[in-house]
DNA sequence: TTGCGTGCAAAGGTTTTGCATGGCA
DNA sequence: TGCCATGCAAAACCTTTGCACGCAA
């Protein structure tokens, strides 16, 4: 894995992504955010580091609904994001976890009447969050 | 929508994708495909052509799984695609449409549990078909 | 000092667009 | 004939890579 330099770039990033842990950012929108706070990192930078860090399980990457781009989301590596499935709302870019009891209901049918054995990495499902839905 | 030609590209465009309606398949597989059969269309063409199979719903549009291109399947309109979710194996491509009794359990306890309106377009589940698994 | 991190420029790959030409109906 | 479809080249985007320099430990 190697070791992980403290230095002031990363630690712009991190904090954007945990700022905004409720829902999944692309490479541009932490471009410029950081840019528009004066502190500029360049993006080859933040792609680097984002890589690295969903190596490491603590961003989960997903391709966004556009399918233009990726994107990424902050996770407490306590989540065990590839336990389960992630809802993500097309308007708003909010990701629901979906760790409860019915995620295994879900596995189990899945495999049992399709023959598909189900792999949450990666896999994600569009729709509109509650908030979103409402208006 | 406008009027839909009968060319001699499209015709074989919607043949290779009619004969391999079991998976789904990227542009450049089309393009080769036809290409090793004498029959060469130019990719712009094709572009174009699934665009506009993707918005009159015959063929559905999803992002492969490495999030590099996007990847097409042919389906018959009645099949209702936007009904129900889709699974695909991320080592031979099959994709199995979802359209059981279960999705409506499954959808209903994303509504009702988790506040969130899951909308099948474009959304994908990655796993092992029963064949590739047993590998 | 050592090796990782960064910035810059360039390249790679997929997809889109403009424009002139070709061809279906 | 009129409009749609096609091919080609160029552009637009996102992302990756090579290389030299900078910097944390």
């Amino acid at each position: 894995m190697g070791a992980n330099y403290n230095t002031a770039g990363r630690n712009r990033i991190l904090e954007f992504l945990v700022e905004n842990s409720m829902r999944a950012v692309n490479v541009n929108e932490i471009h410029d955010a950081l840019q528009a706070q004066g502190n500029d990192v360049n993006i080859t930078t933040i792609y680097r580091y984002l890589e690295k860090l969903a190596s490491e399980g603590q961003v989960m990457k997903y391709v966004a609904q556009d399918g233009l781009r990726a994107v990424y989301q902050y996770v407490e590596k306590e989540h065990h994001c590839t336990d389960h499935l992630h809802l993500q709302c097309t308007r708003c870019g909010a990701i629901i976890h979906l760790d409860c009891h019915f995620m295994d209901e879900f596995s189990n049918h899945v495999l049992m009447d399709h023959g598909f054995r189900i792999q949450c990495k990666n896999s994600i499902i569009y729709g509109l969050c509650e908030k979103c839905a409402g208006k």
